[in-house]
DNA sequence: GCCAACGTTGGC
DNA sequence: GCCAACGTTGGC
């Protein structure tokens, strides 16, 4: 089976495709996910699977590279760490809320695809990025995955 | 369980 | 910095 396609926001001023790149192989704990839709997608979330980092506040928004999952859902400690802005005072050890998947560096894009390019493009602009501005983790098809990599090579 | 108030996100 | 959109909270 092919891996899914997701796509993981990011203000690139906290963390940047460059920061992943910087990882290397040891990768990167994508936690500090708060709110369950985005949660629930997570969850869904594959090793194998591919994930756009796109960049979001800051100057130009662009999807900006690719990641790779490296670890599927576990719990997100950092919500039962009270000195961490991800705090969780709902969470308890026994039940942690929240997950995070570890992803690894994949490909920084020559031309990141910005917000407004995938506006113009008709398959791009139903996607959940586009409807749901706000969802931090979104499902990418296909589809738009291929016209995405046909638009930044 | 409704809904108003409030907080956050993120494009512009 | 503004503001629209939307998720969450909490009183009733």
């Amino acid at each position: 089976m092919s891996p899914s396609i997701w796509l993981l926001k990011t203000e690139p001023n906290e963390f940047s495709i460059d920061d992943l790149k910087a990882r290397g192989k040891a990768g990167e704990p994508w936690d500090g996910i708060r709110n369950y839709q985005a949660r629930n997608f997570l969850r869904e979330m594959q090793k194998g699977d591919l994930a756009f980092i796109y960049h979001s506040a800051c100057d130009v928004p662009a999807i900006a590279g690719l990641a790779v999952v490296q670890k599927s859902a576990y719990p997100d400690a950092a919500a039962l760490d009270s000195s961490s802005k991800y705090y969780d005072e709902k969470s308890t050890p026994d039940n942690i809320r929240w997950s995070r998947v570890d992803v690894t560096f994949k490909t920084k894009f020559k031309q990141p695809l910005s917000l407004k390019q995938i506006k113009s493009e008709p398959v791009l602009a139903d996607m959940k990025l586009v409807k749901s501005s706000r969802l931090s983790v979104s499902p990418v098809t296909q589809q738009e995955y291929e016209v995405i990599m046909a638009l930044v090579n």
